[in-house]
DNA sequence: TTTTAATGATAGCAATACTATTATATTAAA
DNA sequence: TTTAATATAATAGTATTGCTATCATTAAAA
């Protein structure tokens, strides 16, 4: 199945809404391609204008400049990590089993049922475990708080602690959690594939279910 | 007390050692000093030559680029935790005694008994929770990791770890939980400063007792 | 005292991150 | 259908960054 999503995204993020042109979902689409395959520091606006066979000055109009291209990202990633919760957990009342349903949406961040047309899911998956962090740690992180560009990670982070609260009301910090959960998905998934000392996992295959497990095995551990 | 401490990091850090100079010392200390006030981002070798009455040229012959830089700073930071943990464990036979020994050095990363000449471990330690991941995510991990420029990393996971074991032989994820550990902790502080919504320490002040009685939290679900 | 090593001074170059201007399509409104 | 508005392309240009090369000067070692 494919649908067409639209997520409604901080205005703040963009000069000119990429979904609502074929250049805009072009830049969009490609910049994932191109972040993917050679990096963000290595990214920049000309080798994308290239890329599409548009121009520099074409994709300012859409984009301030790449780091709020790449925060862009990021929040369309943090939406779609919270339309799959909430897709997959429609009808699941055991708070349980919710939270596993979290689980896997942030280590494997797709589902076979669902697909999207122009972003790659799982290219921004691998962009997110790579150079998300990096959309955050910046020094305009108060003035860009402030004006909202962090919403949908604090809405996943509060989603994901009310979650853990149900299962487990009296446990003291279930923000620190929930946002730890995401981080350390991330985290974890990385070191697999490049630090692997620093981590159990060492699976060249089948990471994602490891870390799936392994995620569980501490919540179990936190949370009973 | 002061004490002279000479970290032995991994020369493919730098071209020259800059510990052994006047100049390459003045680099070190300018270099925390000037990251911490602009950030990693807009932190160059022209302004930080101009600084320390210097030149691009000059730091050029210490460090390749400024990321090498970056990473060697971090490195040094891992290399001052892990003698910090040896430091404050002397004696102490005491497993959990050990990890809470941990959890204190993590967070605080100072102590009041310890202080270095050129180093202002406290504004490096704001810099490892500000930018510290991008040291390691980079395109170049594969590389550089080959060449042992994370070594650290891995032998501070690896002491954690194995006071993890030593506390409970039955875990069984004790480097992803050390990782984590020194992850979770600088992430959190991050949090606790920037985005509140996101951790559930709230306090302007004490973040790090409160952040240090958390991780307790959390570690004697784990492991007990 | 001569040689060597470290630093400083200066210059320059290619790439990056933007901005500005004008031209040309495309679309929508009158 | 014409006109007006809008989106994109083409081109140019500027300031900054990241880095290299060269040569002069100073300080330290042999």
């Amino acid at each position: 199945m494919s649908v067409k999503i639209k997520f409604d995204l901080n205005a703040g993020l963009y000069i000119k809404d990429p979904q609502d042109s074929i250049l805009g979902r072009k830049i969009i689409q490609f910049s994932v391609e191109m972040i993917h395959a050679i990096g963000f520091e290595s990214f920049n606006f000309k080798k994308l204008a290239a890329e599409i066979n548009s121009t520099e000055a074409s994709i300012y109009r859409y984009f301030e400049n790449k780091h709020l291209l790449l925060l862009y990202l990021v929040n369309w990633y943090w939406e779609w990590i919270i339309y799959l919760i909430q897709f997959n957990t429609v009808n699941v009342v055991d708070a349980k089993e919710k939270l596993k349903i979290v689980v896997h949406s942030l280590v494997f961040a797709t589902t076979e049922n669902l697909m999207v047309e122009f972003i790659n899911v799982n290219k921004l998956h691998k962009i997110v475990v790579f150079e998300g962090t990096k959309a955050y740690h910046t020094v305009e992180v108060d003035k860009e708080n402030s004006i909202g560009l962090f919403k949908s990670y604090k809405d996943l982070t509060a989603m994901i602690a009310s979650i853990i609260t149900s299962v487990n009301p009296e446990f003291k910090y279930p923000s620190t959690l929930a946002s730890n959960l995401y981080e350390m998905s991330n985290n974890q998934l990385y070191f697999a594939n490049y630090l692997p000392k620093l981590t159990d996992i060492h699976l060249k295959t089948n990471q994602e279910t490891e870390v799936e497990k392994m995620l569980n095995y501490f919540l179990n551990k936190l949370l009973n």
